[in-house]
DNA sequence: AATTTCATGTAATTCGTTACATGATTCC
DNA sequence: GGAATCATGTAACGAATTACATGAAATT
């Protein structure tokens, strides 16, 4: 099952998807991925790979590949063992995979998965959202007048960021669904809807 | 030093200032402020309820308030050192201060302290942001076509959410700085602004 | 009478950071 | 030739979670 920490192996298998990387290169893709407030560091992002190393999801990539010099870096690639992980974990849409981080990591690999799973995913999240929302403002229309000043423009903020991340995430889902002429978000006119014919 | 793991202490100081609470209220009562995703666990709480009292910064209060029955819980209220290291934490602006659970709980207890510490605060949480906003974006136009169709969804609903959270902020500056006539946010007419005159 | 909610706590574990340590390569 | 950046790694530590364990009070 996908417990909480895989989501910098996921994140790693996604990266190399694209093309093989050394550590150094996917710590800076990673940290402007996720670049709101966290940043991984190599204490994290080393031993994670050592050990995706030893699972055999990924492997070193043989250095004839850059022929001129440059000798100190370990470039790694996918293995297909570590496909299948990569397209198992994307594809195992639990109660983890609606919470902040592995939300945008998975989001930000949706390229390489189907729509189905994009659908779960995203109704996942807003089912979630909306959940709390609910909750929150019930709470809020109880204690009413009685709550701080501050403490209540706080609450006040917090509900309209998820009402609009809800508005964002309904239309991707409309999106999705190719209900078509709508796109995305704001984004130029054509490009950005994924159409299902491929 | 404020070091990252004052958040729950904070909090609790925080909480306590405004009364005696037991540690399952003060849990309830947390998860609520800083609600969106995170929930204190039992685990954390009482060890830092312990620790806190080991400390001399909260104390128990005698069960005689308590009258008719209810034995089992146990009342906390802040030592007068506890008063002290609230305002000590408060006051100690620095860039553990700007993450964004610090500054929520900061946040939320902004009328426990001054204009001053309040504005460094906001000016700080802003600045923060902005640096950020500026590099993301900076990235974003030099990759532009570049980036996936997903991941680059994503990096541009980020920057708009951030974008939102400077202008709150700015609002939020100014009424602080009582450039006056001029609510918070959205709110009520006349309530809202906290008046100097107090 | 039974279930849920209130209420407090401990132990083991996990995720990840900070600080430390090292060295090659490129830019000035 | 020196500084900054690239690049990889380890050890110690920290904060908080999960799982475990217990029991009283209130509700159905």
């Amino acid at each position: 099952m996908a417990r909480r920490g895989d989501t910098i192996e996921l994140a790693v298998l996604g990266l190399l998807h694209e093309g093989p990387m050394h550590g150094y290169e996917l710590r800076k893709r990673l940290n402007l991925m996720l670049g709101w407030g966290r940043v991984l560091s190599y204490g994290s992002l080393y031993p994670a790979l050592k050990k995706m190393l030893r699972a055999n999801l990924i492997r070193e990539v043989s250095a004839a590949a850059t022929p001129t010099s440059r000798r100190p870096r370990i470039v790694y690639e996918v293995t297909p063992a570590g496909n299948e992980e990569f397209q198992r974990l994307m594809s195992e849409v639990g109660p983890t995979a609606w919470e902040d981080d592995n939300f945008d990591i998975r989001f930000a690999f949706f390229s390489s998965t189907d729509m189905e799973i994009r659908l779960r995913v995203l109704e996942g999240r807003r089912s979630r959202l909306q959940e709390r929302l609910a909750r929150v403002q019930a709470e809020l229309a109880r204690t009413q007048a009685e709550v701080d000043r501050y403490a209540g423009e706080l609450q006040r903020h917090g509900v309209e960021s998820v009402e609009r991340e809800v508005r964002w995430l309904s239309d991707l889902i409309r999106a999705e669904r190719g209900d078509s002429e709508a796109p995305p978000t704001r984004s130029a006119g054509t490009a950005g809807v994924p159409t299902p014919s491929d």
